[in-house]
DNA sequence: GTCTATACAATGATAGAC
DNA sequence: GTCTATCATTGTATAGAC
């Protein structure tokens, strides 16, 4: 362990205040608006600082996504491993990745922001490694419960769809301000209702309510 | 009629040059990353005359909002007017709304940009009035159904989020580039597969396919 | 109404001392 | 590793001629 590692330890360092004030003004203000002396003055240190630990306010933004990108691939990974029926793992990948959404919020408005915001507002970012993934992931499950029956066999783009509709409202009433956030209790409702409609054999009186 | 209106007949005019140059590349760059400079250049005009027609970057901004709002609005009213079943009404706000936006994705780009965007890298703006709006009206309808019995007594609530995610993905892949718009016919069928779920008495196989 | 020319603050980034 | 001081550039906005 090296003294700088050691240092981490009790002090955040300039390199994590600098990561995690980047963090909520691109968030708040977006990257383009956001100055390097807003971020270096929230982080306490000076603009040399940022320069020497990032190699520009570019490659702060990247070092962020990446991490951001790191950890969704990973629970995705997760979940597909995970045992279960199609019609589970759907109701598990949306649990899971919700979690890990309200716990850093504030990335994810972040990230939302890149993602919805006008496309030269901030650096190249490659969107597929991460909504791209959800949707192709998702798609697999429903693909699955067509083909074991689970759900009835109606046209699988259209309903990933239909489910990807309910994952971005759950998202987007957790990320914005301007709604009253659903919670993992109405996105699970949400999601439920959906994917009744989509099960074969009629509406199903499974779940809760 | 005036010279000025006259004029405006056979040339679109500095004013009109400029708010559709301005809509281009707040859609394309965000309002905070676009600069006079560009826009009046793209207008083929000087800076003078951008602060002559509105008073600022910001006031040629709420002139661009303030159109699109009234425009909507006016359609919102048009479709609560039409006579038709609850189911009907939703049908024809999704088809009538998004033949608008289809008509002006330009600024649908933009307007998205701005709501989906960082809350400050763009002037304040009333965002209830444009997709709250359509909220509101949506859940109108539903709530209707569920009256009438054309719909399940389900939550309201989350049948309006249901829906309402279904027209947030059908906007989605029209104004995004990121992937293949969905066309009047998707949107259709994202709709009617989540109508069909949502219908009293069981998976009504009602319309087409 | 439209131009040229410019005021003046703020930006991203760096050199060089410690 | 962190600082002070400064660079060239670009930003919005305006004065004043035509």
């Amino acid at each position: 362990m090296t003294d700088t590692d050691m240092q981490a330890l009790v002090d955040p360092g300039a390199r994590e205040r600098l990561l995690k004030s980047a963090t909520a003004l691109f968030a708040r203000k977006g990257y383009a608006a956001t100055t390097v002396r807003e971020i270096v003055e929230a982080a306490g240190v000076t603009k040399p600082v940022l320069y020497y630990y990032f190699r520009s306010k570019e490659g702060l933004f990247q070092d962020l996504t990446g991490l951001a990108i790191a950890a969704h691939d990973a629970l995705l990974e997760q979940v597909r491993q995970t045992p279960g029926t199609p019609t589970e793992k759907i109701r598990l990948l949306f649990d899971r990745v919700f979690a890990l959404i309200q716990e850093n919020v504030e990335v994810v408005r972040m990230l939302d922001a890149v993602y919805y915001g006008p496309p030269e507002s901030s650096p190249p970012f490659d969107f597929d490694k991460l909504y791209g993934a959800f949707h192709r992931n998702l798609r697999g499950f429903v693909e699955e419960g067509v083909r074991c029956g689970e759900l009835h066999p109606e046209d699988v783009d259209v309903m990933t769809l239909a489910l990807l509709g309910g994952w971005v409202i759950a998202v987007d009433t957790t990320t914005c301000c301007h709604e009253h956030g659903l919670g993992a209790d109405g996105v699970a409702r949400v999601r439920d209702l959906i994917l009744d409609g989509l099960r074969a054999g009629g509406r199903g009186q499974g779940e809760e309510r």
